[in-house]
DNA sequence: TTCGTTGCAAATGTTTTGCACCTGA
DNA sequence: TCAGGTGCAAAACATTTGCAACGAA
């Protein structure tokens, strides 16, 4: 692995994302962080939340509707997406990691891993 | 709903995924339609290919890696995408829709539908 | 005749990259 | 010192859209 040298953007992008949980894309992480680094590229935005979902220590999340989004929670969880206001919230539910095993019963390949969202009407929009 | 004219071009493009089982990407889906249709374009795939997947003729594949893939097959069904190759394969399982009531349990939304993609090492590429 | 559909090209939105300069170790 | 990081701008990609001509009903 590559040896990471110290860096006060990353240390910023990462420190933000920690404090939100709204799931922000990269933009929005871009605009905020301007406050803070007037100078910040969204260049290194992206770079930086690239590398830090390749180390795992950011989420990315691609729900095939609009940009990426990132989440600063690591812990296993799962996402839901509003159909209607598109906003990605978290859900609070036990672990369904039996579906891997599900999955392997008739096929030759590994499988290490799995995504997946829920779609529907969030409780803001339901009511309407 | 709009009423639909007839066009050659949008039933090419079914006919075409109806056939194949590999996912192709609306690129893939442009330059085979090339051969039969010289002159077709790539804003009019994309046109069809949005229009037949809201109207769930077929289904549209975001695995987040790459250009969306579409399926001719709409029938409930899962995918696995190979990190190694990057193909897209057929899963065949027993259903794990059970899985939407267990994220509804907690969460005062409404749970409508919910995608599933598994990845791992594809049965040719865990050979090395 | 009407209105959905097409081809073409330009535009859009998102993400990546080349490069010269900067900075942490 | 030196490899990794940054800002900037351009490029790359994937997808959408405006428009005039075309074609199905």
């Amino acid at each position: 692995m590559n040896t990471l040298k110290y860096s006060r953007q990353r240390e910023a992008i990462k420190e933000f994302l920690a404090t939100r949980h709204d799931h922000p894309t990269a933009d929005t992480v871009y605009s905020e962080l301007r406050e803070t680094f007037p100078n910040i590229s969204l260049g290194t935005v992206y770079r930086n939340l690239s590398l830090l979902s390749d180390r795992d220590e950011i989420l990315k999340i691609s729900t095939g509707d609009g940009p990426d989004r990132f989440d600063g929670n690591t812990q296993p969880h799962y996402h839901f997406a509003c159909r209607n206001c598109h906003q990605v919230l978290d859900l609070e539910m036990e672990s369904i990691d039996h579906i891997e095993k599900t999955a392997a019963k008739n096929f030759n390949g590994n499988i290490e891993t799995h995504i997946t969202h829920f779609y529907g009407l969030c409780p803001t929009c339901i009511q309407n």
